[in-house]
DNA sequence: TTCAGTGCAAAGCGTTTGCAGGGTG
DNA sequence: CACCCTGCAAACGCTTTGCACTGAA
């Protein structure tokens, strides 16, 4: 967690400072966050954090190996935290519902990938399509 | 094809015009393309198309169900027409090679989700990760 | 003749960049 | 005290929107 941002920041010459220990603690308490909501979420804390600096910082930490992100709409992107249990982001179009699961599920595929050489990112990876409810509720499905 | 397309704008009150038909055209021929480079192609032919034009035709032919897209960069959507067959999309992050395999790849993840009632859009997945030729190279795939 | 569709221009959203000043190591 | 990092503001890429005109049915 935070003592690994210190730590791995100085292993690559780069430098530990108040804004990059609360971008990555807003990632960790924000569990799926854009990058947007992150300087939400930092500016309660500290007014004038700015925007660029949040985009900055997620790029150094994602590059650390502290966080990652995934698409899970057609806009912006969300960031968690490599802290939790890697998962496979699966969602709802209709309702925008996300649900985690092991990666388990998707097992076969990144065995039948392996098979060529392709080594699946599975904390990136987001599965799109229509829930339970929702396909229950309505039959068209609508684009993204 | 494009009789269809005469056909379903009809049935939903919509009109048929050199426009749309260039704009599905494009998508055909290009087999994976941006709007950007959808546009691109309706130019060549025909001068004065605009771009928005492109992103209302697009969003009118996927709803139409003559259109699909899929997000293989971080950057614009590719759109792909249905009359090719469902595929799933690979994408190396590292030398952005794209592969399509068939649906059967996914086939245990689609049926585990569907006992939880959750009816994946197939033709929308991207896996990301890093191909054979990539991972050999080198050793430390980077994010999107 | 009606009203869906178009082009144009402006605005929108998310993100990136250049620069000068500030703070970490 | 070097140089990384930040805030600021402007620019950027992609997409959406308002409006008046055009043209399909």
């Amino acid at each position: 967690m935070s003592d690994d941002l210190a730590q791995r920041l100085r292993e690559q010459g780069l430098r530990l400072t108040p804004q990059r220990q609360l971008i990555l603690r807003a990632v960790e308490e924000l569990r799926h966050a854009t990058p947007d909501e992150v300087l939400a979420h930092v500016r309660d804390q500290v007014s004038s954090v700015n925007a660029s600096t949040v985009y900055r910082t997620l790029e150094v930490l994602e590059e650390l190996g502290l966080v990652r992100h995934t698409h899970l709409s057609d806009r912006a992107p969300t960031y968690h935290s490599t802290d939790e249990h890697e998962h496979v982001h699966v969602v709802c179009r209709r309702c925008h519902a996300v649900r985690s699961y092991d990666p388990g599920l998707v097992q076969p595929l990144v065995a039948a990938l392996a098979d060529d050489g392709f080594v699946v990112d599975v904390g990136h990876l987001a599965i799109f399509g229509t829930c339970a409810d929702c396909s229950a509720a309505d039959e068209q499905p609508r684009p993204t």
